[in-house]
DNA sequence: TAACGAATAT
DNA sequence: TATATTCGTT
């Protein structure tokens, strides 16, 4: 078809000149739209009104059919029929709402009720400007071009998009508004991953190696980046920073590590992509210390021993997938922090400490364990009395016990609601649940200030100790309930201990296994 | 030179 | 506060 230059240009007074086919006997139907400017095309039968839908689709942009009350099924093989051709709108006086399913599920764009208003009729051309951008992409039927023509002018206008044949724009206010965002956001990604590389040999000289291997796809234990404010990356030298810093904006991301195992919920993956594997851009990358991730440090250190423990020795034990020798760094640093907060560095606790895992191995050998799988550990238990020097503020952290949304992610939750455990000072034996916890470490352990304990205490404990290896550290505890003891025995395969005994191993070494 | 670890920055 | 980064030291 042949359209002259007038056509293909905007169609200014768009929808007016709409070209309907209207399949209605009613008058006042046909007047109605012929009122709201609408060239209107009355059949009066389907076959008729399909025949020149098929014969040539060009001439009409909608179609609008009464449903049929004495012959329905006519109406709805017309619908069938040209929905393809058309967008056609049914109209009836029929409320039922099965009538108007039925419908819709036959491929009309929209049922309207009669009687008919200007208020329902003026909105038609939404389904012809759908049709338009839907329909086919760059094979728009040329009577919808200029439909199409028109309305890509006026978006242009209203939003300085640009559209194109094979980006169809929606058709509606809210469509754009979401494709306007959608296009944001790609120049987003593209800003991004066009920067990604400069930004990355800018600061590649660190971290060679180990930033780049940050991977956050399904490895063994992988790592999900979540960056952190851009503000926080150093950029090359301290010339040129502040510009463009604030674009990272805030998006407080940081690292995941996730076992690949069985971790079926991933909630963490909430960038929606691969946007922070791939470009890892200039943002830094945080490690999401997890209760799982801190569990694995410290067997590692365990593994190693407190004192050969060295963030690469560390990282390799851990195995973790995207963990850089700089986070195990760090998490080390704060670890042994606050051990030294436990653990001030004069002899008497270093002794102390000395005797305790002496205690515990005689203690082992004495009881027949053989668990020589699981390395000495020889950290401190949070809170643990005498350890501080005298006049010491006790150890703040981890703070008493304050809400649960506070305590770091890797805070121990114990069974006992009155035990304030927390992994840092245990060794983090694999069964952590189901099975046996220290006794609960309340009354005279927890109410009252460690620093209570002078030197001379310690000294005594050290010597008590030294001198009787078969009896329980007078730590102050309280004896575990029965039940413990007889679960941990149990799991022990210790079937039968003089009852002195059992609480005496229990209390001598809580979680020392 | 690479790794460590304390200090410092974010 | 937690973690990252820097920087002097080994």
């Amino acid at each position: 078809m042949v359209f002259t230059a007038n056509d293909l240009s905007k169609w200014e007074s768009f929808p007016k000149g709409l070209r309907v086919l209207l399949l209605d006997s009613a008058a006042e139907t046909r007047s109605k739209l012929e009122s709201m400017d609408y060239i209107v095309t009355t059949f009066s039968d389907e076959s008729e009104a399909l025949s020149a839908v098929v014969k040539s689709p060009e001439s009409f942009h909608i179609a609008i059919v009464e449903v049929n009350t004495s012959a329905e099924d006519e109406s709805f093989k017309y619908l069938e029929a040209a929905k393809g051709l058309l967008p056609t709108i049914m109209i009836s006086d029929d409320h039922c709402i099965a009538t108007t399913m039925k419908c819709i599920a036959l491929g009309a764009v929209e049922f309207l009720q009669k009687p008919l208003s200007p208020e329902k009729l003026k909105n038609i051309w939404q389904h012809v400007v759908h049709k338009a951008f839907n329909d086919g992409g760059a094979s728009v039927s040329e009577s919808l071009k200029p439909v199409k023509d028109s309305v890509v002018s006026m978006i242009n206008i209203d939003t300085n998009m640009t559209i194109d044949e094979k980006d169809p724009a929606p058709s509606t206010p809210q469509l754009r508004q979401v494709s306007r965002l959608l296009d944001q956001e790609n120049r987003n990604c593209s800003v991004e991953n066009v920067n990604s590389p400069t930004e990355k040999e800018n600061t590649e000289d660190h971290d060679i190696g180990e930033s780049k291997s940050v991977d956050t796809t399904n490895h063994e234990d992988n790592v999900i980046v979540k960056e952190e404010n851009g503000d926080g990356e150093k950029e090359e030298e301290q010339g040129q920073t502040e510009e463009h810093k604030q674009e990272e904006g805030e998006t407080g991301d940081s690292v995941n590590f996730n076992k690949k195992e069985d971790e079926t919920n991933k909630p963490i993956n909430k960038s929606s992509g691969n946007k922070n594997l791939s470009s890892n851009k200039a943002s830094r990358k945080k490690v999401d210390w997890t209760q799982e991730l801190h569990k694995k440090f410290v067997q590692a250190v365990e593994q190693l021993g407190v004192d050969q423990a060295i963030p690469s020795r560390i990282l390799e034990l851990m195995k973790v997938d995207g963990l850089t020798r700089h986070n195990v760094a760090s998490h080390l640093q704060k670890f042994r922090m606050h051990r030294r907060n436990i653990l001030p560095k004069d002899d008497h606790n270093h002794r102390w400490i000395q005797s305790r895992e002496n205690h515990r191995q005689i203690q082992r050998q004495y009881n027949g364990f053989q668990q020589q799988h699981r390395p000495v550990m020889a950290y401190p238990v949070w809170g643990l009395p005498g350890v501080h020097p005298p006049g010491a503020v006790p150890p703040l952290w981890p703070p008493a016990l304050p809400s649960a949304g506070q305590l770091p992610p890797w805070h121990f939750k114990p069974p006992y609601p009155t035990l304030n455990g927390n992994t840092w000072g245990y060794p983090v034996g694999p069964p952590v649940t189901g099975t046996f916890f220290p006794p609960p470490i309340t009354g005279t352990f927890s109410t009252h200030p460690a620093n209570q304990l002078d030197e001379e205490m310690i000294d005594q404990v050290v010597k008590e100790v030294i001198s009787k290896p078969g009896m329980p550290l007078p730590l102050g505890l309280k004896p575990p309930s029965p039940e413990s003891v007889l679960t941990e025995l149990s799991r022990q395969d210790i079937s039968a201990v003089p009852s002195s005994s059992a609480s005496c191993q229990i209390n001598g070494s809580p979680r020392l296994r």
